[in-house]
RNA sequence: GGGCCGCUAGCUCAUCGGGUUAGAGCAGGGGACUUUUAAUCCCAAGGUGCCGGGUUCGAGUCCCGGGCGGCCUACCA
């Protein structure tokens, strides 16, 4: 509806938007999507009519007002219809043409094809289903500044295609990847996101307060430790998929706040684990992409199964032509560490300095897939020490993409070697190690009822997604991902009293 | 945290080494058009050039400080 057809409230000042009255329903049925249309009417030629009457609501994204006949593009979770409109047919036919670009509308009419063979649907009725107050980005460039996409993801997702697409994904990556884990008798469970202690992984946590307790509490940085006490319980295959929380830099590689998947399993060791992972990601790329050969950052990369599995110490000897080995001399070491450009602290131990050479010289250059085996015990507190290497563990990590993607190991059972493990942790913090892992007693007291031999892993689900939505940027696969709170408010458009700004978190 | 780059209309972008009224497309308003595809055409409107100082006869443009963002880098998954 117009300004000179329609009722307007008389207090509004004549500069502004004309008024729309229109009834909301508070329901509408719909009776297809656009994608069914499309894809049930592809042969349809043009100019021909189908007697079919459907229902359909969405978005309009663009219209084409050609005087006796409107040309809308409606859009909805499946894709897009134009909407053909003549004056002729159209009810409200004034009220139509009057849409603005983002305005929902429900809408019926005939499937048919225009004679320039695009498919459309003739109305018989329409309705207003949400008008949009403020107008909609430029319908050919969308929003380009990253922060006003991630800020404002309910226009994102409509103007990008792609953030659409790689988000929508995310939900079915995350859905596939319980279904696989159910179907192997994985069961999901929920651990506790308030942590008296942070540990189970190295970094620095976030902390908060409980008023009632008068207690602080850290948000946890992995739920690793809580897992292992409920395989200890006889939860013989566990999951979580939850969010951890390190307060750390971010990078298009690191939001603050990420979804981590964490598994047990007992009587598995690591190896049991690499096989999981590669058929897992393997499957997820079959399912997502439809094949185990993709291309990220313009570099091809092969998921088939299997993986190549290499130990760290002959990935450095492959890379560098240096043969390490963990009881070399610490000093020498430290001193080929120096060289690579390590800034090597007083408290680096033989495994420490190795790891160090390791990411320097080595991790840069892998493309993957490739598990990284047998890590130094000094940099690996929860993992069990290798059967046959003395000072290395069963522990490895997953590079995909040149990236890790998890990190797993058989896990340690051992009550008393734990127990040594958390106190070189607590030496390595007095030393001047913020992230080194905390002591956790009652974990301790869990191991001595006794844990079974259990391979565990963890794998960080935003960096899958970007791999199978072939995303650079973490951002880009979570919805809302952390900002800096918003300085200024928007301000509404029209009338402040209409829309309050929202409150600044 | 460190380095580099950016911020002009609701959106996307112009404005030569300082120089008159900072332009255009899209969106929004008015008008024309019965098969358009980012429709097209005509008209009108739309700006605290991120903020604050400074230099200058004159600053969107140069300098300083601040804010916000991007990329690279560091830590991690």
């Amino acid at each position: 509806m117009n300004e000179t057809s329609g009722p307007e409230e008389a207090a509004r000042p004549s500069d502004e938007a004309p008024i729309r009255s229109y009834e909301i329903p508070y329901r509408y049925d719909t009776t297809a999507t656009t994608a069914q249309l499309q894809e049930k009417f592809v042969d349809l030629g043009d100019g021909e009519e189908t007697g079919a009457v459907v229902s359909i609501a969405g978005r309009l994204m663009l219209k084409r007002d050609q005087g006796k006949i409107v040309f809308g593009v409606v859009q909805d979770g499946t894709g897009r219809i134009q909407i053909f409109a003549p004056t002729k047919t159209t009810p409200n036919f004034d009220e139509f043409a009057g849409l603005s670009l983002g305005d929902w509308i429900g809408v019926t009419g005939e499937v048919i094809k225009t004679r320039r063979g695009e498919l459309s649907i003739r109305p018989s009725e329409w309705v207003m289903l949400a008008p949009t107050r403020r107008p909609f980005p430029d319908k050919w460039h969308g929003i380009t500044d990253p922060d006003t996409r991630y800020r404002q993801r309910y226009v994102d997702l409509w103007v990008s295609e792609e953030s659409n697409a790689a988000l929508r994904n995310r939900s079915r990556i995350m859905s596939l990847t319980r279904r696989w884990l159910e179907e192997r008798d994985f069961m999901e469970v929920e651990t506790p996101i308030f942590h008296s202690i942070a540990s189970g992984a190295m970094a620095r946590p976030f902390s908060t307060h409980h008023n009632a307790l008068d207690v602080d509490l850290y948000l946890r940085i992995a739920p690793e430790l809580y897992l292992k006490r409920l395989t200890v319980g006889g939860f013989e295959r566990v999951f979580e998929i939850g969010r951890v929380f390190r307060n750390e830099g971010m990078s298009t590689r690191h939001n603050p706040e990420f979804t981590m998947l964490e598994l047990y399993w007992a009587y598995s060791d690591y190896n049991d684990i690499m096989e999981l992972v590669e058929q897992l990601v393997s499957s997820l790329a079959m399912e997502i992409c439809g094949s185990t050969t993709l291309v990220y950052d313009d570099k091809e990369l092969d998921l088939s199964v299997p993986w190549k599995r290499a130990s760290m110490l002959d990935l450095i000897e492959e890379h560098t032509g240096l043969v390490l080995s963990i009881d070399m001399d610490r000093d020498a070491l430290a001193a080929i560490a120096v060289e690579y450009g390590v800034e090597v602290k007083e408290y680096y131990g033989t495994g420490k300095l190795i790891l160090e050479i390791y990411e320097k010289t080595t991790e840069t250059q892998l493309w993957g897939p490739v598990f990284v085996t047998d890590y130094p015990k000094e940099v690996s507190p929860l993992s069990r020490d290798h059967r046959t290497s003395p000072g290395l563990t069963e522990r490895f990590e997953g590079i995909v993409a040149g990236r890790e993607l998890c990190n797993a190991f058989s896990e340690l059972v051992d009550p008393d070697e734990q127990l040594a493990r958390f106190h070189d942790q607590e030496a390595e913090r007095a030393a001047g190690d913020a992230e080194a892992m905390g002591m956790d007693l009652d974990y301790i007291r869990a191991l001595e009822y006794g844990m079974p031999p259990t391979g565990g892993l963890g794998i960080g689900m935003d960096r899958l997604v970007m791999l199978l939505t072939g995303s650079t940027t973490i951002r880009d696969v979570v919805l809302f991902p952390t900002l800096r709170p918003e300085q200024v408010t928007g301000t509404p458009p029209e009338d402040e009293a209409q829309a309050a700004p929202p409150p600044v978190e």
